[in-house]
DNA sequence: TCGACTTATGTGACTTAGTCACAGACCAAG
DNA sequence: CTTGGTCTGTGACTAAGTCACATAAGTCGA
């Protein structure tokens, strides 16, 4: 099976002629993977441009030592470019893209690519904004683990997670992959929001018990 | 003075063809700035890529706190795309770039800039390289900030501010605001350096005694 | 050449984060 | 009910960052 219209759903593609999107769709090819699935990683190199049409990929680095640190995440409608970006660099580097649910991609081969970028004006500027806000995140992402207190980034970060729903399931190990730091860290950090009556927990899931003042906490400190 | 040619100067402008170089010499203007002046910030966003002819320039970004970290130095022959990318994005960003020395630049609006990307090839090639090299400058910052030891960082950058010199001439808040960290805490891995016969101090100034052993701390630690 | 000022560095006490080595606790399958 | 795997809790320790100063080293003008 195919999807119906991919094209449509990206800012970068949907602006095309039909023309031209017509020929993307042949050019690109579906690709499917089940949530866990390594979509790209230091083994994997892919040489080619992801649209997610569908699902959420998790990109994070990962230390010698073993720790982990979330950099971003692609949503749907997004593509990772961060990708093509290693592929041009050739370089060795350590992040990883999972897929935190199944994920329906359309894959552009390099030339085609390539060939976009030179005549597509639209396509062209969707590339860009995605490659700025990947450099955005990484800003981000310096700027919390260099300057920032933990106890204020797993709030928000438990804040994200939930959304808007109470409850998370995660284990202090995959939060602490989240943000860069040790799993007894997290455990420390919960078990005093916990006495602050913030949160809940039982084995893998954490209830949010008082967002006002975990949100409070994220603002500010 | 116009510059003789500085077409000649960049990957991405000198494979051009020479009548393309002539139309980049008439649209791009020249840009000097002396050592210490603000190339860019958060006042001050440009709205043009800039090819930096000669000189260097640091890119940081600060805290609220006032601690302040070194995402990456553009040298001469390379041009700032992390200006153009936030350009795009329209975000409020705090990094800054400061001219570490005299600097002179050729600066392309961003009219010239689009139709470049759009018409030559080698162009092209030129400014994706030039963001992924950003990409995996930051990639290297996050890691080095969320996984690093900070005395194995500061022999590194300590080395990588000698190049071949014997000595630099900076202080120990200078060298905090290079890895993101306090000067109280510079002070104190200087002192153990020292007293490990790696390093000597004068105000303002450290004679690296022993360059291997720095080297091998950097390496491994 | 002597202060007076500015800037750089040193230091102790304390908080926050990360590491190490475990001990329990929970859960599912047999 | 046991067994084994995963998850969580804990204490003791090291590393890093914060705060509030003390001291030193240069600079400049009288």
């Amino acid at each position: 099976m195919t999807l119906n219209d991919w094209t449509e759903r990206f800012t970068g593609t949907a602006a095309l002629p039909p023309a031209v999107r017509d020929r993307l769709r042949q050019m690109a090819r579906v690709l499917r993977l089940p949530a866990g699935a390594q979509v790209f990683g230091p083994t994997n190199v892919p040489d080619s441009l992801f649209f997610l049409y569908d699902g959420r990929i998790r990109v994070s680095q990962s230390s010698e030592s073993g720790r982990e640190i979330v950099l971003y995440r692609v949503e749907a409608g997004e593509s990772c470019v961060l990708t093509t970006a290693c592929m041009l660099a050739e370089e060795a580097y350590n992040a990883e893209g999972l897929a935190e649910t199944d994920i329906v991609a359309a894959v552009l081969p390099k030339t085609a690519f390539d060939q976009l970028v030179a005549e597509e004006e639209p396509f062209r500027k969707f590339v860009f904004a995605a490659y700025s806000r990947r450099l955005i995140d990484l800003l981000r992402v310096v700027d919390d683990v260099a300057f920032g207190r933990l106890d204020v980034r797993l709030a928000e970060r438990l804040l994200s997670l939930a959304g808007d729903f109470k409850e998370i399931s995660a284990t202090h190990q995959k939060l602490a992959s989240e943000l860069g730091t040790a799993r007894e860290v997290i455990s420390r950090v919960l078990q005093d929001f916990q006495k602050r009556g913030m949160v809940a927990q039982s084995r893998g899931r954490i209830a949010l018990t008082d967002k006002p003042a975990l949100r409070h906490l994220a603002r500010a400190g």
